[in-house]
DNA sequence: TTGTAGGCGTTATCAG
DNA sequence: CTGATAACGCCTACAA
C-alpha cells in the first residue's frame, strides 16, 4: 500500500495523499477526511524507508555495548531507549563483545546504516581503535561516550564520578574507625582504572597508608571468592574491602563468611553501581551509586540537544553518592 | 559520497559502481580494482536505505520486551542480536513496558520500520490487544513468540517447557522427602500460570495431597520476602518452596534466615530460571533451568529460516532440566 | 565490459 | 486547494 495505491483508489494526485499522510496544511476539509477514512481502513502506514531517503535522515540512533547481561549495561539501554522512541527515534542495538577490534568494526555497521547519532555504554570504548573507526566511518556523526573521554570534535562524555565516589569511600570507611582498606578488581578497565585510582588517593590522604590492591581473575562470581580469600590469607590485617563492582563484592561477601569473617563487624564491604545485586546479597551491601539512571537521561537529553542543533556541553560529569546497607 | 560521485571522479558509469560495491561480475579487473581503491580511500559506504528502498528489503529486525533491565530478557537479546548481526541483519529492540496497550501500539511501529521479522520476548506478548494489533499491522510478517502461543498463521512459537518443569521440581523434592511444597509467585502472566499448574499436577500426583498457593506482592525483592513471611507463619508444616523465578526466591532465603529456618535442612528453595541470582545467592540457589541459551538460538535459527522461505516447525518446545545447588 | 534509463515510495517545489 | 515533476541513492534490465 503506498500513496499512490491511495491516490488512484480515490482519483486524487500522489501529493494530496502525501500531505494529509504528513497533516500539512493546504487540504480542503472533506478530501482530507476521505483519505484519512482510507487509511484507516487500510491501515496505511507510511514507508519510513522512502521517507527517510528523501528527507536524507533514518531516525534510527546506534547504540553498542559489550554486553547486554551485565546489568550496568541493560539499564542505560532501557532508559536511553525509551527516551528516544517516544521523540520518534528508533534505536539499533549491538552487543560488541569486550574485543576492541569488534568494537571498531561496529562503527561501520552504524556509518552503513546512517545512524543519525551513537551511544557507546562502557568505558571499555575509551580505546585507540575504537577512536579511529569513529574518526574514520563516524567523522560527522555525534557520537556519545558513557564513561570515557576522547578528544575529538564530535564526541560527546557523560561520566560518572567514579574516582571521587571510590575516594570518598575510603573516608567513609575511615570514619567507620576503618584503617586497612584494601581495593579489588578483575579487570583493567578505563572506569576501574579510575577507581582505583581514587582508591589509592584516598588512602594516602586520609589514612595516609599504603594502598593494598588485590587483581583477582576475570569471572566475576569467582574472581570474587578466590580475591578476596588469598587477600585475607595474605592481610589478615585487612579491616574494609572495596570492590570495583557490586558482583565481585558479592562474592567476596560469600567468601568471607566462609572464612568466618564478620561483615561488617570484623571487615567492612563496599561495592558500585548499587546494582540489584547489593539489594539481595546477605549482608545487603553498601555500594557507591554511580547514578546509572541520572547519566542515561543526561545522555538521551544531551543526544537530543545535540540533533536539533543545540549547543550543548560536550562533556559531563554525574555526582555519585554512596548508599549504605548492612555491609558497613 | 553516492555511486554518482565515485563514477564522475572516475570518469565511469555509476552502474559500474554498483555493480563493483555488489561483488557482481561483469567487471573488467582494472576498472575494478580502480573503483574498490577509490572507496577505500574515501570510505565509501553504501546508503543502505536506498538499498533497502530498491531491494524491497530493510535487513531489520524488531525485537520486542516489556523490559530489558530483567536478566531474563537480556540473556535472550544478547543470543539474538548477536547471531542476527552476523548474517547481516540489525535489530531495532523496543522496551514496551508491562501495558497491553503499550505493547500492541509498538506493532505500528514495527510495521512502518518495515521489519522483515518481529520476536516479543516474554509470555505477557500473549494478549488479545497484541493478537489483535499482529493481524492488524504485521498480518505478513513473520512474528516469533517468546514462551507464549498465538493461534495465527505468522506467530511462530518458542516455549520453555516450564510446566512440566516444575512438576519435575515437585517430583524432584518428593524424592528428596518432602512432603508440603508450597509455591510462591508475584505476578500472573501466562508463564508463571503455566508453572502453577505444573505445581498443582506435581502436587497432586505425586503427593497425592492439596496445593499451597501463595501471591506475593508485585515488587520481586519485597514481594519475596514478605510472602514467604506470610507463608511460613500460617503454614509452619511447609518443608519446601517453589518460587515462579530466581529473584523471588533470593527474597525469599533471606525471609526464611531471618526466621531462623534453616535452608535445606529444614525447608527446601526452588527458583526458576537458573540465573546469576542462582549463583551468587546464599546459599546457592537449586533452580529450573529453562534453557534461554538453547530458546534464543532456536529463535535466531527459526526466524532465518522463515526469511529465506524455508518451511520451519510453526511451534518448538524447549525441555528444561533442574540444576541442582545447595537449597535443596 | 560498460552505459542508459526506469523505478523503489516519499517529499518538496512549482504551476495551475 | 490540487496536481505534475524532480529529486533522494541505489539496483537492474536492456542496450551498446
Amino acid at each position: 500500500m503506498t500513496i499512490y495505491d491511495i491516490a488512484n483508489a480515490l482519483n486524487i494526485s500522489p501529493s494530496t495523499v502525501s500531505r494529509v499522510a504528513n497533516n500539512k496544511s493546504g487540504v480542503r476539509r472533506e478530501t482530507r477526511q476521505l483519505v484519512l477514512k482510507y487509511m484507516e481502513e487500510h491501515n496505511y502506514v507510511p514507508n519510513i524507508t522512502a521517507r527517510n531517503l528523501v528527507n536524507q535522515s533514518t531516525k534510527i540512533i546506534g547504540i553498542l555495548i559489550a554486553d547486554v547481561r551485565l546489568a550496568y549495561h541493560a539499564e542505560s539501554i532501557y532508559h536511553i531507549q525509551r527516551e528516544l522512541t517516544s521523540l520518534g527515534y528508533c534505536c539499533i542495538i549491538f552487543n560488541t563483545g569486550a574485543d576492541d577490534a569488534a568494537k571498531a568494526e561496529h562503527m561501520q555497521i552504524l556509518s552503513q546504516r546512517r545512524v543519525e547519532a551513537a551511544v557507546l555504554i562502557g568505558s571499555t570504548f575509551q580505546c585507540p581503535l575504537v577512536e579511529e573507526a569513529i574518526q574514520r566511518h563516524l567523522p560527522n556523526t555525534p557520537v556519545f561516550l558513557f564513561n570515557g573521554h576522547m578528544d575529538l570534535p564530535n564526541v560527546f562524555s557523560i561520566m560518572a564520578d567514579e574516582q571521587n565516589g571510590v575516594t570518598n569511600c575510603v573516608r567513609f570507611l575511615m570514619q567507620k574507625g576503618r584503617k586497612h582498606p584494601a581495593f579489588l578488581l578483575n579487570a583493567h578497565t578505563p572506569s576501574n582504572d579510575l577507581k582505583l585510582f581514587g582508591y589509592e588517593i584516598g588512602v594516602r590522604s586520609y589514612l595516609h597508608s599504603e594502598p593494598l590492591i588485590y587483581e583477582a581473575p576475570e569471572d566475576s562470581v569467582q574472581g570474587g571468592y578466590d580475591g578476596t580469600i588469598q587477600l585475607m590469607q595474605e592481610h589478615p590485617e585487612t579491616d574494609s574491602i572495596i570492590y570495583s563492582v557490586d558482583l565481585l563484592a558479592v562474592s567476596g561477601l560469600r567468601a568471607l563468611r566462609d572464612l568466618g569473617v564478620l561483615v561488617p563487624d570484623q571487615v567492612s564491604v563496599i561495592g558500585v553501581d548499587n546494582s540489584m545485586y547489593a539489594q539481595i546479597s546477605v549482608p545487603r551491601l553498601t555500594s557507591l551509586d554511580n547514578k546509572l539512571l541520572d547519566m542515561s537521561m543526561t545522555t538521551a537529553n544531551m543526544l537530543i540537544d545535540a540533533l536539533s542543533g543545540k549547543q550543548t556541553t560536550r562533556s559531563i560529569m554525574v555526582l555519585s553518592d554512596i548508599k549504605e546497607r548492612e555491609s558497613t
